[in-house]
DNA sequence: CAGGCTAGAATTTGATCATATTTTTGGGCA
DNA sequence: TGCCCAAAAATATGATCAAATTCTAGCCTG
């Protein structure tokens, strides 16, 4: 078995009969996405391909894919790499997410079942959990979860990739951000927004994640302006 | 010469030695976004690597990107084909615009200089031209050609290339409705905008652009609801 | 004489293509 | 109508060529 069909068992979701551009997309993406790849990495085709024991031109394809999603960028001469994010790039994330997320949440808040608020409440279960024992991927994965889960209900299928595609660009500086800070100190405002669902509020809810959004990417924000030069 | 090449000097700024994928990738992104394909046109690999007398590995490369852009959806059964709109995605995407286009819109409009306010009147010169004589490639053109360019002062990256790609989405319908319905119907608020820019009230210009996006975006819209079976 | 800089060779990596394999589609036939 | 076969198209591989980086050795300068 080789590590791409082991790796693809850990990637959510992925059809055993999918194409390999699609596995191995899906891989990177996940891997990306919960920082296991750290900013600013280089990401050479060949040593994907010797690593997942794929062929040239999936590898090709999938990296094609995470440049346009901003998940990866292209140096110029060839080479690739992991987003590292700048101060001014920051500034337009939060903008985006803010605006975006806001709004997403306040649609999802309006159609949002009982039975949804039960299954998010027992997400962050989880992620206070995580929390709690400093498990940094976990915190990465049921928050990510948890928004994810919330979007979904959204029923806005373009906003909901757009989100995705915000993600993955601060998901290994969030994920660096973690390994030298810990979990205990990242806000969120989970609560309010569980409150405002089950209030059926959805301005409140909006509100509750606006705030969770702005509170999350000021940390990041503020580490980059302490040690631009080293992330 | 191959039909690769002749296309490439067409499509804007192409590098002579860049790397065929790339310039594949913006001689497509060209055509859909000027709407030279039509809207759930099919799009097959064969197709185009026999077009453009090109490798199949550097087409699937591009194929890839356009389909993260949104300017390409994948069929599922292998299949790829020009995006068709739906109406719940138009919704989606005027959100997006009006947000985003008026954000870029209050940021350029703070630091435009007075030469490149004369250079976009330029831009409006041309398009009001290409309009009075119902030129459609050209007033696709110029219309694209004013945004981009009043965005690009803006200097936020993040944002101008979110932009682009959300034109991409609608880029086949608009050529659509332009066949359709002519370039005399289509409202545009560029002289409010540029009497804005120049009177250096940044507000008055972001309010002229959100207009601008509406009304246009509103026109796709009705079309879509007319004749949802046929687009 | 030592240190740094540059030219060039070797190695690594990327780009492209030709080809083999698998899947889907669509028509013909029962 | 449903099934089967052929053609077309997509997927995936490995080979080949080109470009870029790195390493090394030699040279120049202080």
């Amino acid at each position: 078995m080789t590590l791409i069909e082991t790796e693809t068992r850990r990637a959510q979701s992925t059809a055993p009969g999918a194409p390999a551009h699609e596995t191995i997309y899906k891989v990177l993406r996940t891997q990306i996405l919960f920082g296991e790849m750290a900013p600013g990495q280089h990401v050479t085709i060949q040593g994907l391909v010797q690593n997942l024991g794929a062929g040239m031109t999936p590898v090709r394809e999938a990296i094609r894919r995470l440049i346009s999603d901003g998940a990866l960028q292209f140096q110029g001469n060839r080479r690739v790499s992991v987003l590292k994010l700048a101060r001014s790039d920051l500034e337009q994330l939060i903008f985006l997410r803010k605006t975006i997320e806001t709004d997403l949440t306040v649609r999802a808040a309006q159609r949002i079942t009982q039975s949804e608020i039960v299954g998010l409440g027992r997400i962050d279960d989880a992620l206070d959990a995580a929390i709690a024992v400093g498990d940094v991927a976990g915190y990465l994965r049921f928050n990510f979860a948890f928004h994810q889960t919330l979007y979904t209900v959204a029923d806005a299928p373009i906003l909901t990739e757009l989100t995705d595609r915000l993600w993955l660009h601060f998901g290994p500086s969030l994920r660096v951000f973690c390994g030298r800070f810990g979990t205990q100190n990242l806000p969120d405002r989970h609560k309010e927004l569980l409150a405002a669902l089950t209030a059926r509020d959805p301005m409140a809810a909006g509100q509750a994640m606006e705030m969770d959004v702005v509170q999350g990417m000021q940390l990041i924000s503020e580490m980059l302006d302490d040690t631009s030069h080293s992330l």
